[in-house]
DNA sequence: TTGACATACATACAGTGTATGCTTACAGTG
DNA sequence: CACTGTAAGCATACACTGTATGTATGTCAA
């Protein structure tokens, strides 16, 4: 509640009710997230925020697309392996920072300004690195496949990474050996702690990387072009 | 609506409702899902659904998991790199079949016993082929989170696969040189048909599978022991 | 027949997004 | 200064959501 009579005549801006927004679905989850909870977010009632966004499917694309700008793009020039790892853990924090916005990315078709200026930017990296446009392609598209799926299952696993011998011997009981003999092995290693059951986007990534570079063309001398 | 003093004096179950909502979900999109229109798919009152499931939660969490009880699972046996391979291309093709499933999964932690099955088989067939408890649960991890963020970005990319050329052209005015380059220079290819722009989920699939039989430890002569 | 129980219905309530039609207050003109 | 156009905010209202609560109806057991 920040106007309302205060004396505070400043407007408000798209991009304040964004932010507000996305405060919001951070501390309380998206549900949480209502036009009216906004409006009050912003001191302002429900039908003012009207003008400033179209309607709450502009606010939803408007967060993902202010939380894929927070993602740090490689840069033009430099190792593109180092550029790859570099943005795909930037990537990974930011969506795990916003939990919610994994989820929204899938539902909605999104192609704002941050979602364009992150993709150019590995294209770019990665033609600059010998690749050609379509192998460049695939090959972002196979890195951000391995992306959000991974932070996708790194979101919604049902156990705490802190506590997580603890939490594997609970869940045994609902693992019957004869109909989930595998889970069960895994989860009994988990709980004696010969395994700590912690996944890093690393290992997948390193895999894709170790491959295409086995696919990268054979680089022309740049030293004497340029 | 199949009930209402029709004579129809047989139950409802929690599958019927839970098939019915899938039927709604693939037909008229996820939003079109309510209590009531479910009601209606099945013939009753909203408030009757209640006796079959607790919730909406309920439902969502349901028809997730009867969606994932649709991809075909690993054989036991047999070779494992084409076993994961089935395994992706079916779990890609049923995600494709019910485009709302992939964010539903996004948004809410689920582990029911499709899905326990889902991971069970896949971890056993890595086992089978010589992986380590640790080195299974890493890959399936990896193969996974390739399958989830491929169909990610397959359905919720804006341009049809079938009019692409002419979509891309469409789109090209859209792209400032000076700030989106290389997607520019990736739309103006498939605009003129020198690329198809089509990706293939084999493509990432292919190079994580390449670096994880490297990694697989050499088989101890099975010949002889079973 | 009597009762218990599962199932379905009707009503009601708080909360949702947003269409519509105000009021207010500033900016720019004369 | 007064006048007015316009942008911003407000209040009301509507159709729709999930679901709490209470009641009716049909089936089966004793």
């Amino acid at each position: 509640m920040r106007r309302q009579g205060s004396g505070d005549r400043t407007p408000l801006s798209r991009e304040q009710v964004l932010r507000a927004a996305i405060g919001i679905a951070d501390a309380q989850g998206l549900d949480a997230l209502s036009m009216r909870s906004l409006g009050e977010a912003v001191g302002v009632q429900a039908m003012s925020l009207y003008n400033h966004v179209s309607n709450k499917d502009d606010v939803l694309d408007g967060i993902v697309d202010l939380v894929v700008q927070e993602i740090e793009v490689p840069p033009a020039s430099g190792g593109w392996r180092a550029a790859m790892i570099g943005r795909a853990g930037s990537a990974h924090r930011t969506l795990l920072r916003h939990p919610w916005a994994c989820g929204l990315m899938m539902s909605r078709v999104n192609i704002g300004p941050g979602m364009l200026r992150y993709i150019d930017a590995t294209i770019g990296c990665l033609l600059d690195a010998g690749f050609s446009l379509e192998l460049a392609d695939h090959a972002r598209n196979a890195i951000d496949s391995h992306i959000y799926g991974f932070t996708l299952q790194a979101l919604h696993f049902p156990l705490e990474r802190s506590r997580y011998a603890e939490m594997a011997a609970q869940f045994l009981p609902m693992l019957p050996a004869e109909r989930y003999p595998s889970m069960r092995a895994l989860t009994i290693s988990v709980a004696a702690g010969r395994y700590d059951g912690v996944h890093d986007p690393g290992f997948g990534l390193g895999l894709l990387l170790d491959g295409l570079e086995a696919l990268r063309p054979p680089e022309p001398d740049r030293a004497g072009a340029g």
